[in-house]
DNA sequence: ATTTATAGATTGAATGATCAATCAACTTAT
DNA sequence: ATAAGTTGATTGATCATTCAATCTATAAAT
């Protein structure tokens, strides 16, 4: 690992600190006072490094799912897999979006502050619709090899993401209520062939 | 119809004019000023008939949710039935849920808001467990007959509910790029008995 | 080795804008 | 004349952002 700048590290520090306030007190409290406070220095330094706030809080987002793109990667690595289409590939990304060490109720809940942000703050709609975007693709690819025909690959990938997002806004809003297994089940149930 | 008192008609003048400014500017930019001048009266109005801002909200929240209620009964006397419990029922709750005219991006984007603030603001706390315990019990109940085990009905019933809330923010966060028909191919997936 | 120069890092007060809520004054209807 | 409805200025608090000033670390120069 090369060494990390002063800039490297402040940005962090700044970025968990953010996340950690969103999280507990919501995206409306998090002030730059407040986030600049948990990370243990001025407020002057998220402009000093990200310019304005919303840029600080992009990087957040980012930061969000960054957990989640690795998870795949090691899932597919752990299974010995070059091939990103087929069942253990969906396997896979299905485990790396729900799996507890992932979905947190703290990372959920951070999402869907963003989440519902997307329609009026561009900068999240940018970051969104990326992350949408490789979620989409990477589930439609695992499922082409399990589909009839090539239009249901991508409504299946589609279906799923709806699926997954509910699965992360249920865990955000009602902690514990639901086990990982349960909304493994329900989504297994997507995957029924009964409907195709 | 009894006849409307004047305090009336203007809480209902704000809790339009409140869904409006919260679906297209969002909750954050939703001032007592802006919801007031939408609804051409003065800003003084908003604490004069509903105390503080929390209470018009949590107002404009049931308002939100009414529709599907009334949906759903109108659904269950259109085909005649007066019991909650079987695939007749399920279908009118279902489709109480799903149909282009309830489920409206405008809708959507305002539910989203309140819900993503459930953790932080205790007042839409309180409506949205109301809103979610009568969805989730209407689910339950409509689905018991149709599961072989009694535990099975709940987590069905709760299944349902995240499957509903997940094309709900779906729409609010991705205009046009849904069909109703596709909502419900995957959760009539969702049902099918692969998995009992 | 010591001093000096320079750039980067950091602070916190100041700015200007915005907000929910209050309230005294005014208008309308009965 | 009484009550209900309505207004909009005011208050006190909070916010993102700016900025001048201070501090720190590294490297060049002596």
């Amino acid at each position: 690992m090369a060494r990390q700048s002063i800039e490297d590290i402040r940005k962090i520090e700044l970025i968990d600190a953010a996340l950690a306030v969103i999280a507990e007190e919501g995206h409306d409290a998090a002030t730059t006072q407040k986030i600049a406070a948990r990370a243990g220095i001025s407020a002057g330094i998220v402009h000093h490094y990200f310019g304005d706030k919303v840029s600080l809080l992009q990087a957040s987002m980012r930061a969000i799912r960054k957990p989640v793109a690795r998870a795949y990667i090691e899932n597919l690595a752990a299974q010995g897999l070059t091939a990103t289409a087929g069942r253990p590939a969906l396997e896979a990304c299905l485990e790396a979006h729900l799996s507890p060490t992932i979905l947190t109720v703290r990372r959920a809940a951070a999402w869907l502050q963003f989440t519902a942000r997307v329609a009026y703050v561009p900068g999240y709609a940018r970051v969104h619709a990326l992350v949408r975007n490789r979620q989409v693709a990477a589930l439609t690819r695992a499922v082409r090899p399990l589909v009839p025909h090539q239009g249901d690959a991508v409504r299946m990938g589609i279906r799923l993401a709806v699926a997954l997002d509910g699965y992360w806004m249920e865990c955000a809003t009602r902690e514990g209520g639901l086990t990982a297994k349960e909304a493994r089940l329900a989504i297994d149930a997507l995957l029924s062939d009964s409907v195709w």
